[in-house]
DNA sequence: CAGTGGTCTAGACCACGGA
DNA sequence: CCGTGGTCTAGACCACTGG
């Protein structure tokens, strides 16, 4: 009898299971898990028969639900070792390189934290309903020591309420894991949209540049589970030095 | 006795077996067959227990390979049904959107097909030797009738020589297939590099704009199978009406 | 209804890593 | 050496699709 989630049952193969597959079940389960910092970056899980044995399931089951966080970029398997959470953040996955390849970590100086009523745009991204408030971060993120990013973050003001009182010194440099440990949502996908853009005077004047520089417009909705909105990011990069890339296959 | 590849084989389960992976052999056989258009797109390919019959393995083993191959977007499963050829690949590798989110598909009006030296840069991205030579193609594509992206292709000449005297007219608006079929190099991913650029005194003919004009540039590098350079696409996009779009989850 | 893919099991052997 | 994940098998039942 596998012992994952609180869902309703049926009975097939003379046991009872949950309708939804299991290594759904599983999956489910250890992402919980992983948000609760059940393991730190890093540490091992257990092995995939202790897993099998805790759940109550098969081993290939398990397998199929570690497969599917791997993918996801959640864990990383290594024969003879273990799997691992893994180090790095997965999703707050930064996609602007400098020009000879290096990937560098920006630094972030945040300028003002503020509430405000969503505008149509911000309710359509975070599915909110009419006359919703929203907090609005803005911060400067630097490469290499010079301004680049000009970043604003839009977050729904029910769910996260609390940030409001934040000293903006405070505010992480990575967001998404501070998310999932304070809100308890965790940020498993994100849908952005590129665009060429002229600089406006505020955008000129932090980057120091001229305003009608182009910079680059990357509009990014962060999503939980079930393609829940969880975060709207607008960021206008210089890109003189650097570019976005993005891989398939 | 599992018949796939003609690769060295060892004993294991008492039988031979390829040293790689059996799912491995069979996803190559396969995609083999599918670059050969062994199959049309939307046509159904023979069952799990059918490949499991041919290839002489476990239905296991085949759906792991199938899998696999619906990763990479190359096949659409469906329960009860079966499992097809994906009908569009092409439009898999458009991200350009309408601000209203519809995709609209192109259409390419050639400039010039022409012969050079290549470039450093040209030779780092297509992996070429110094003094080698690339056929580069200049298109503009429309969106909605407007002229939207300045499109700069570039290919080697020691693979794509016959493309030197086709005419400029016959060039089909989607290329992927053409190579795939023509040359028997199957597009398998990319990696893309975008930046925000100002226009040309080029660009801005072409696309009825002012020099100086944002542009949306994609460097775009097709690859084939274990990351073999195929094409370099340079586009140049004026993203007033559209934006490119990026999914992850 | 028969046939398809989707899920799950139980068990086997292999290749790798660390003690 | 043992325990890990990686591959593979054979067979079961379910859910869906189509005739």
């Amino acid at each position: 009898m596998p012992v994952c989630g609180p869902d309703s049952s049926t009975t097939i193969y003379g046991a009872f299971v949950e309708k939804r597959p299991l290594y759904e079940e599983i999956k489910e389960t250890l992402l919980a898990r992983l948000a609760a910092d059940h393991w730190r970056p890093g540490e091992l899980l257990p092995s995939e028969i202790k897993l099998a044995e805790e759940f109550r399931v098969s081993q290939g089951t398990v397998r199929r639900a570690l497969d599917d966080l791997v993918v996801q970029g959640l864990l990383a398997r290594h024969q003879g070792r273990g799997t691992a959470v893994t180090q790095h953040k997965p999703f707050g996955f930064f996609h602007l390189f400098r020009d000879d390849g290096v990937r560098e970590l920006p630094e972030s100086k945040t300028l003002r934290i503020s509430t405000h009523t969503a505008t149509r745009s911000e309710r359509d991204a975070l599915e909110l309903a009419e006359g919703k408030k929203v907090i609005r971060i803005a911060r400067v993120r630097f490469l290499n020591l010079e301004p680049k990013i000009y970043e604003t973050i839009v977050l729904s003001h029910d769910l996260f309420a609390p940030i409001e009182k934040i000293d903006a010194r405070d505010l992480p440099n990575t967001v998404y894991n501070f998310y999932e440990r304070e809100f308890g949502v965790p940020v498993v996908g994100k849908r952005e949209r590129l665009r060429a853009v002229s600089a406006s005077q505020q955008h000129a004047r932090y980057l120091h540049v001229e305003p009608g520089t182009p910079l680059l417009e990357i509009e990014c909705l962060a999503m939980s589970h079930r393609k829940q909105p969880i975060e709207l990011r607008i960021s206008h990069c210089l890109t003189d030095e650097h570019y976005y890339c993005n891989l398939t296959d």
